[in-house]
RNA sequence: GCGGAUGUGGUGAAAUUGGUAUACACGCCAGACUUAGGAUCUGGUGCUUUACGGCGUGGAGGUUCGAGUCCUCUCAUCCGCACCA
């Protein structure tokens, strides 16, 4: 019988079904293993970045199964979203019905991979059982303070029709769409997750050498914590009276409190409530005031594109600490959402204060002695800087903050780029935001009774605003606190807020799903996921979020996990002709044609054989039929088992070529747990086992045909597992999937070493010696055969390395 | 500019962590079987040289009996952040 992909793979995957093989054990007792990669959005069809995840997931939960670990490996969807609205606006489908017939389209297809999935614990994040705890969640922390509603400038895209979060901003455009981001002032809910940010810095120490260096770099980069002094720039008398006696002083930021005595200018944002002031009451000369306008309607990449940019506002303030007058400016590179969008400059000592003061002829004061250049931004001692001249300015910065603080002039504090996690989006498909706003008890959450706030049915989807806004009836309802008439909350949640905490979800028993969103005592054994996968296109915004919500939840009581996911393998992109595969590209390959065509199994194969799963895998048609190839080898050699035991063999009447089958079969056993625990590179482990089906073909002893089959079927059953468990079933009742193999030792006792003799460092040629053979027998050997090389030279250094190689260091006599 | 990675045959990639570089696979070449082969099987395949040999892991140095692996410098490519005071 020849091998039948489409055949085996229908009769395994029904039997795993009708088995409910793959669900976890209830009873929390035994070691676990959860075991995820990261679930996908219902966008219609499978691609083949889907099954590279789901197979490297699959091939981790098969191997820890087989260890006998209690396995966690489930799936869901990622199903909110604006995709599912775009499809309304261009099919005048309804989102719901259009996420739900994709997710029952691609759970078949997911199906057709035979991955090992616990089918009772998937849900979509738009059911609104979900919908309703991650509710409760977004009130609790409302309840704590974590959750506030403000107006201020955020980063909105035209094309979505929605507010983004920093996150997802990418070079100034939308992550999704790439559309320009424009800034927009309006009133929108944020996470505080800045609360949170040391805690999410420090415990990337947790993550080092479990999680990929450059995503702890980039998590660390991102949150951009920095140290230094915050004080106070007294307005001088004159620029109070200017400002109508409205503002007294303004805070800064500094990082660099050892160039206070430098400062010869001070710099505040276009949108910082003073400059705003001065232009709102017009006391700027139009075309200037006019150019500020300019700078306020353009973004942070543009600003930076256009050089140093900024105006005299005719103001002064008072040096704090040598109460000379220092002139105000506005300008285009002070960010208003850092450090209180004003700066001290210091131009002798920071690049961009240097730019601009020689750009506006501003005076420049050097304070650090050390090179002869300016800007000068190394170490060095302190001069013209009072009491502090002659200190080093590394040792300034502290004494400087301390004298600040002991005069009462402003303090040691920290500052993040990490900006707060605006979560409003004001878009159809999401999860409503449970408040209300009531005109006598303001904003109000909604009661938790009356969760889940599910969103109306009947609306219409048009792309013009927000269509939970022009709903005609949805947004009325009772105050939930005086029972007056009120307007729910139109705003629905980011994505990125479903799938913050769905890895908690899973690990809560479906019989529970009913009575709490996270159940605690599981969500303790589960979690930390042990491996998760997926792109490194998550590295910030998922992952990010997902650790915040994660230690949130811990304190408001949910569970005791610090850290969600434990061990991260970022899987590199599918490219196709060296780009990534993409639908307006045209260099797609279709996964069910593939399975079609070849079976899941060669899919299986090819993906995790090509490359290991950090890198970038270049599909390769021909590649893909020789790993189909393989499989029809390991298939037809079924003729060659003759007992449905592991036989016992003696070493000592095999042929040359039988022991070295089973070296190749042994070694490829050794190095299985290699792979799975430390190195995942499937790729070797799939090359170990071709090249024992390689040595056993080339030696017919029947036990050592029976026994490499035994073996190599256990290996690999995770990452091809139909045709395993068939040819399994077939020849060994299935009972070599479970067993545990020993590596024998004495497969690798050899009769005859092969030693290289390598002469100044140069290979010249080998010798065979006896195993037992003593030091001074292999030297004298080695002497022997290299004699050609060693006439005319004395011999200063003799090396031998056992059972490897002889080297014999020469000098000319 | 800052940070993270990566550079090995024609291609995807290995190398027990300092010990015979190129395993495994694709491709290519030759042969067998065939009406045919884009099926299957067998053998070959780093470069160079008639040969002995020489040279080869982006480049240049260094350490070592011995370096793809360690050190110094350098080049190239990819990714992330980017006026964060």
């Amino acid at each position: 019988m020849s091998y039948n992909p489409n055949e085996i793979e229908a009769k395994w995957q029904k039997k795993w079904d009708d088995e409910k093989a793959f669900e976890p054990d209830d009873a929390l007792t035994r070691e676990k293993k959860y075991i995820l990669s990261m679930f996908p959005f219902p966008s219609g069809r499978l691609h083949m970045g889907h099954v590279r995840n789901y197979a490297i997931g699959d091939a981790f939960a098969r191997y820890y199964r087989k260890q006998d670990f209690n396995v966690l490996h489930p799936i869901g969807w990622d199903a909110f979203g604006m995709p599912a609205e775009n499809a309304a606006i261009k099919h005048g489908r309804h989102p719901k019905d259009w996420t739900y017939s994709n997710i029952d389209y691609m759970k078949k297809e997911l199906n057709t991979l035979g991955l090992s999935f616990s089918k009772t614990r998937e849900f979509a994040t738009c059911d609104e059982l979900y919908t309703k705890w991650e509710q409760e969640f977004i009130i609790k922390m409302f309840e704590e303070k974590l959750l506030y509603r403000e107006s201020t400038t955020v980063n909105w895209c035209e094309d979505c029709h929605t507010v983004l979060a920093n996150e997802q901003v990418e070079e100034g455009c939308c992550w999704r769409c790439d559309n320009e981001v424009e800034l927009k002032e309006m009133p929108g809910y944020y996470l505080d997750i800045i609360k949170y940010a040391d805690e999410l810095l420090d415990d990337l120490k947790l993550l080092e050498g479990k999680w990929p260096n450059q995503v702890v770099t980039m998590q660390s980069n991102w949150i951009g914590k920095s140290q230094g002094l915050e004080f106070d720039f007294e307005l001088s008398e004159a620029s109070k009276a200017k400002l109508g006696g409205n503002f007294d002083r303004y805070t800064v930021f500094t990082t660099r409190p050892d160039t206070i005595y430098g400062v010869t200018y001070s710099a505040l944002a276009a949108e910082h409530p003073i400059t705003k002031y001065l232009l709102e009451n017009e006391l700027l000369d139009s075309d200037i005031a006019q150019k500020i306008v300019t700078i306020t309607n353009m973004t942070e990449i543009e600003r930076a594109k256009e050089g140093k940019e900024g105006y005299d506002l005719g103001l002064t303030v008072i040096h704090p600490l040598t109460k000379e007058e220092i002139p105000v400016w506005t300008a285009n590179f002070v960010l208003a959402s850092y450090g209180g969008g004003a700066v001290m400059a210091v131009p002798a000592h920071d690049e961009r204060d240097f730019e601009f003061a020689t750009k506006y002829s501003l005076p420049i004061k050097r304070v650090i002695l050390g090179g002869d250049e300016l800007p000068y931004t190394l170490e060095g001692n302190l001069e013209n800087s009072d009491t502090f001249t002659g200190t080093k300015n590394t040792k300034a910065k502290a004494e400087i903050i301390s004298y600040f603080e002991e005069h009462a002039l402003g303090k040691g504090t920290t500052n993040y780029k990490l900006r707060n996690w605006g979560i409003s989006r004001q878009r159809y498909w999401g999860a409503p935001i449970p408040f209300v706003h009531c005109d006598s008890c303001g904003l109000v959450a909604e009661k938790v009774e009356n969760l889940p706030i599910a969103l109306p049915e009947d609306v219409e989807i048009t792309g013009e605003g927000n269509p939970l806004e022009n709903h005609p009836t949805w947004k009325n309802c009772a105050c939930p606190k005086c029972g007056a008439d009120a307007i729910r909350e139109t705003d629905t949640l980011d994505t990125f807020v479903q799938s913050s905490w769905y890895q908690f979800r899973y690990a809560t028993n479906p019989n529970k799903w009913n009575e709490t969103g996270i159940d605690k005592e599981e969500a303790n054994y589960w979690l930390g996921v042990d491996q998760y996968i997926g792109g490194i296109e998550h590295a910030i915004l998922h992952l990010l979020y997902a650790r915040f919500f994660t230690k949130v939840l811990r304190d408001l009581g949910y569970h005791d996990i610090d850290e969600p996911f434990e061990n991260l393998l970022t899987q590199g992109m599918v490219l196709m002709d060296g780009a990534k595969m993409s639908k307006s590209k045209g260099n797609t390959v279709d996964p069910d044609a593939l399975i079609e065509k070849y079976g899941a199994d060669t899919a299986r194969l090819f993906t995790l054989f090509a490359a290991p799963p950090a890198k970038e895998l270049e599909w390769n048609d021909s590649a893909v039929e020789g790993a189909f190839r393989f499989i029809k080898k390991l298939y037809d050699r079924n003729s060659k088992v003759n007992a449905k035991t592991l036989p016992n063999i003696d070493q000592s009447t095999l042929s040359k070529e039988s022991k070295l089958a089973r070296v190749k079969v042994y070694e490829a056993l050794q190095k299985s747990s290699d792979v799975y625990e430390k190195t995942f590179a499937f790729n070797t482990l799939i090359a170990a086992c071709m090249e024992a089906l390689n040595a056993l073909d080339k030696q017919d002893n029947a036990e050592v045909w029976t026994e490499g089959m035994y073996i190599m079927l256990n290996l690999l059953e995770p990452i091809i597992p139909h045709v395993t468990t068939e040819l399994s079933e077939m020849l060994f009742s299935r009972e070599n999937l479970g067993a545990k193999f020993e590596v024998k030792e004495e497969v690798f006792v050899q009769d005859s070493i092969l030693y290289m003799v390598m002469i100044g460092g140069k290979k010249r040629t080998e010798i065979e010696m006896n195993p037992a053979a003593s030091k001074e027998e292999i030297l004298l050997s080695a002497k022997e055969a290299g004699a050609k090389w060693l006439e005319g030279m004395t011999i200063v250094k003799e090396i031998v390395v056992p059972n490897k190689l002889v080297n014999l260091a020469v000098k000319p006599a």
